[in-house]
Order: C-alpha cells, then structure tokens, then sequence
DNA sequence: GAGTACATGTAATTAGTTACATGATTGA
DNA sequence: TCAATCATGTAACTAATTACATGTACTC
C-alpha cells in the first residue's frame, strides 16, 4: 500500500520541508496518534520519491558547512496525492493489542495479578488521554474552518482523545467484573 | 518482542492442536479483534518453537495417508508462557490509522468528498459492531466466571464492541461538524 | 569545552504479506 | 467427479525497527 509514501507527499505538499523536520511531525503529538516513521524509513522513501518524481529538493546550508535538503512537492506528486486523498478504503483488520492478547488468555493468570495489570493499564491511559486534553485545551471548544491545517489537527485530537476515553472504560468495566466476582478489592 | 511466539503458545497450552486450526483461531470472530498471522507466519514459527523446545507435536492420520501435526505444550514452554502472561509493558505507540491519515490532511479535499469517505467509514464500522454484538448476544447479558475461556471471550469481544462504538461516535461528531460548517446534507 | 539538538544516511534484523507449491479428504 | 475444505510448507517481497555511522551548529 505504501501508506508513509502518501504521508510524506501530504507534509510535503503543505510546504518546503526537511526529512528531519518530517520526523519531527511524525513524533508529534498529533500525528504520532496515527502515523509515525523513524529516521531509517523517511530517509530512503524521500529518495524513492525524488527518484519517481513526485517530490525535488534543493540543499540549503544551515550554518557554514551544513547542508540539509528541503523537499518541495511536484505537479505529478500533488496529483498523486489528492488522488490517493479521495479514494474510499475498507476498514481492514483491526489494530493489534498486546493487553488484550494477555486479557483473551486470562484463564492462565490469578484474579490478583490480573487486577494489577488491568491497574497499571488504566494508569497509563488516563495518563496518556489527561495529556491529550490538555492539548485539545488551545481549541476552547471551537472547531477550526473546514479546510485548514487546525482543522485536521482538531479531528485527529477528538478521535484520539475519544479512543482513549473508550479504552479507559473497557478497563473500568473489566476492574468491575472482576471485583465483584472474586470480591477483590 | 516475538508476540507471535506468546500467542501460539497461549493456544497450545489450552490443548492439542494444530497448525490449521491455530490459524481458524486468528481468522475466527473473537481473536481476530486483536491478534492474528497468516499460515504462512506461523508455521515457521511452530518450527522454530519446536527447536526451542517450548512445544512439541505427534504425527496423526486423518483418512489414509493425510498426515497433520498435533502441537501440545511442553513444562518449559508453559512456564515461558504464564511468566510472560504476568508481565505489565508500557502501552506504546498508538496503532496507525490510515482513515485517520486522511482526516489529517482535509485541507486537500472538498468537503463534499470528505463527506462521502465519512460516510462509507461509518457504514463500514457499524457494520462491524452490529456483527460483534449479534456474536455478543450468546452471553445474554451474563458476565460469564473469571478463569474460563469464556470469560477471555467476553472480555475482548466487549472491547471490540466498545472500539467499534467510539469510532462511530467520532464519525459521528465529524459529520455533525462538517455539515454545520458547509450546510452540506 | 561540553552537551544537546540538528542533519542525513546505511546495515542488519524482525515482522508481516502475497504468491508459489503440493497434495488429501469430504460431501454434494 | 467436482468443488470446497483440510493440511503444510517455502519464496519473494514489503514494512518497520534497531543498530551502526558520521559530522555540524548552538548554547551554556
């Protein structure tokens, strides 16, 4: 599918941009809620994008001798990109989860060890979701404009804060069950 | 981190079975909510598991000559299994989300063709919830005891249905959001 | 001068998918 | 006898991570 190709043309259509900048995006707190690469990937894949036309660069010097590339998009990239944008996809397979392959096989663990990673988990999203909020906070509960950057930035937050959410209440529902049928406290 | 590995194990200790049906697993209702390989994947990795000597198999016949491999556990690969079952890891990067990718980008699409993917996606995901909780309703409301296979079902299948429920909702709100924004219906 | 951030790359490995390959059994 | 399912494997490739590797610029 090729999908980091697609997010690289998408951050690079928005404007000039370097490969180590783009990795800054990706480890941002937005878009590390959907998308992410290191280093490694990013590097090679703006090559293969330079090579297949879809994006150029010019070097620029920062400093006296340091020289670092600023990728800009080409007409046949931004066309490759808004095409993929409209293409309507199956939902696929559903994301791996390492706790819930450990809640599946809960027949091999005692109530009590359960209880204190359904705990630590629940620690761990709220802790991640209270986060969220507080970035979310900047909007003071007014959705930006259809078709700005804000925009995208705003629905990406509400759905990662709304899926940290349900997954806190998943765990509080296991920590109820679980309380009342082995009268854990 | 070989999740791989502790998946098949988990399998395996409940009972002989093979390969086969270690991949029906993955591809059944339940666990492919949150875990699943290929065939391809996992019989190299039973292989190897073997080597290792974590499980063990015995050659049956089915018919006359149809030979198939029946794995069961041995003590070492249970111990490596229930001590890995205890173990509490940091939650990690949050799961790529390609819909999500999109719903970044939104300043290169129309409205109207935004609206038309919103609306797919959520068809899409309401029918996934509708099938998980028509699988649901076999537990008739009852929270089936801590300890069985059972209640391991409940649990993720529980959770999947709360995933799919949350993505709706967010769907939901970005429609709701999109349509007062551009007056679209 | 030291430490951190900037900046870019490759190599080796692991994880996962798609395609290739073969053959037996069962039920209509 | 035909089709679907059972049953197991390998090969080639794509995606992603970890480790290796190098050097500059800025700030204290």
């Amino acid at each position: 599918m090729r999908t980091l190709k697609y997010a690289l043309l998408g951050l690079i259509d928005r404007g000039p941009i370097t490969g180590y900048d783009i990795v800054k995006e990706f480890e941002s707190r937005v878009m590390a809620n959907f998308w992410y690469a290191k280093h490694s990937q990013v590097y090679p894949e703006l090559k293969r994008l330079t090579d297949e036309g879809f994006v150029e660069y010019k070097v620029i010097l920062q400093g006296e001798k340091m020289e670092k590339k600023l990728y800009s998009i080409t007409p046949s990239g931004h066309e490759e990109f808004v095409k993929w944008m409209k293409k309507d996809e199956p939902i696929g397979v559903t994301p791996k989860d390492l706790f819930r392959l450990r809640s599946y096989f809960t027949d091999f663990i005692s109530p009590e060890d359960y209880l204190k990673l359904l705990h630590s988990q629940r620690r761990m999203h709220t802790e991640r979701c209270n986060t969220l909020k507080a970035t979310m906070e900047a909007y003071k509960g007014v959705v930006p404009p259809f078709g700005t950057r804000e925009y995208g930035d705003y629905s990406v937050l509400l759905g990662a804060i709304m899926r940290e959410d349900y997954y806190v209440s998943w765990l509080n529902v296991c920590i109820d069950n679980l309380k009342e049928q082995t009268g854990l406290a």
